[in-house]
DNA sequence: CGATTCTTTGAAAACAGTCAATCTGTGTGG
DNA sequence: CCACACAGATTGACTGTTTTCAAAGAATCG
């Protein structure tokens, strides 16, 4: 299972097999069932998590008790609460997984280790930490500028391999509207 | 004007007057009049601007002439579009002075030579993206759970000193609704 | 003062949310 | 292998919210 991680790096970074191996030696390997939490409000996130094959969401729920996501991480994506990692503090958030996953969990003080030994490492984590920003931006772009119908034919384009995967009503809830309304959106489109 | 930034950075950091000397030696200083642009959609954007004092607004103009409004940066705040930055492509943001400003620019280059040579300056920026990325977060979060008049009093609580210095357009312009919904919505918010 | 920008208000239309019922497909246990 | 339960999707009727357009009132600035 690490080897998928190791791919992943390879992809984005030079590192020695010497590298790989001190890597490798912090990784928790954790398989997940459809369903299971790996965060639950309350909990104080540690981790920096990345998910090699399979499908998580992160996500708040409200006083209603119904769900707004904040995140798809599908394999070769990394999730966690940030916030709450950073701060010490509890999350807000559930990260339970959509399909069967498996992860990899690296703890927050190896994670921070592994950017001071490795500069490439560290490199390609702020690489990934910018393209995050420019994602989080986008979509803030796209919540306050487009229609409904304009942020689902945005959310295909965007995660088509996702938008296949997940129940139309996780669609609803990630771009911020009601999974009727978005069946109806759909159903306009169609007869298009 | 620099002891503006000077201050600012004695808050978050302990810099030698050393640093502070360097620092100094590649700020660009700018002062703008109201209306004034720093960026036009189009250009590639290649600093980091450091409002002294002032207020910027950070806005997306759509096809029927629109403002959408990314981000308020009043001072001691950063702007900028790093996206356009990182990417080196076209902005497809403007940037200009609701106020009167005072910034400083930094230019890419001098501020990467910054980080690699200040690990204080380093580190300070680290935390200060760290900032950023939660507060990105937030937005989306309430952007996907709140109704148009939580969204308002959130933007009163979150930013009380921006909600008086700017029209109410752009306030609406920033949560994502029409100027007439929002002045509703106040004066319904008034009657309670 | 005159011009411009900002805010408010009204009325109509478009849009989105809610609730409830039905339909569909899938998978599990008997 | 069937029947049933369950999760998801769709539809209708209704309600509530938001947008749009237009016009009129404030407020601000040179």
């Amino acid at each position: 299972m690490f080897e998928i991680f190791r791919k992943y790096l390879g992809d984005k970074t030079t590192l020695s097999n010497q590298d790989y191996a001190l890597i490798e030696s912090l990784c928790i390997i954790k398989k997940l069932r459809k369903n299971q939490y790996i965060l639950q409000s309350g909990d104080v996130w540690k981790y920096d998590a990345f998910v090699c094959r399979g499908l998580l969401k992160m996500y708040y729920l409200d006083v209603k008790g119904q769900e707004h996501i904040m995140q798809f991480a599908p394999e070769n994506y990394w999730t966690g609460d940030r916030e709450s990692m950073d701060t010490d503090l509890p999350s807000k958030y559930n990260i339970d997984a959509i399909e069967p996953s498996d992860i990899l969990l690296i703890e927050k003080n190896d994670f921070e280790m592994l950017r001071k030994t490795i500069p490439e490492f560290n490199n390609f984590v702020n690489q990934t930490i910018k393209k995050n920003v420019q994602t989080l931006q986008g979509r803030i772009h796209t919540s306050i500028t487009l229609s409904s119908e304009e942020k689902y034919n945005n959310f295909l384009k965007q995660f088509p391999d996702i938008a296949s995967r997940v129940p139309l009503h996780m669609i609803a809830s990630y771009i911020g509207i009601s999974a009727e309304t978005l069946s109806r959106i759909r159903s306009q489109s169609a007869k298009k």
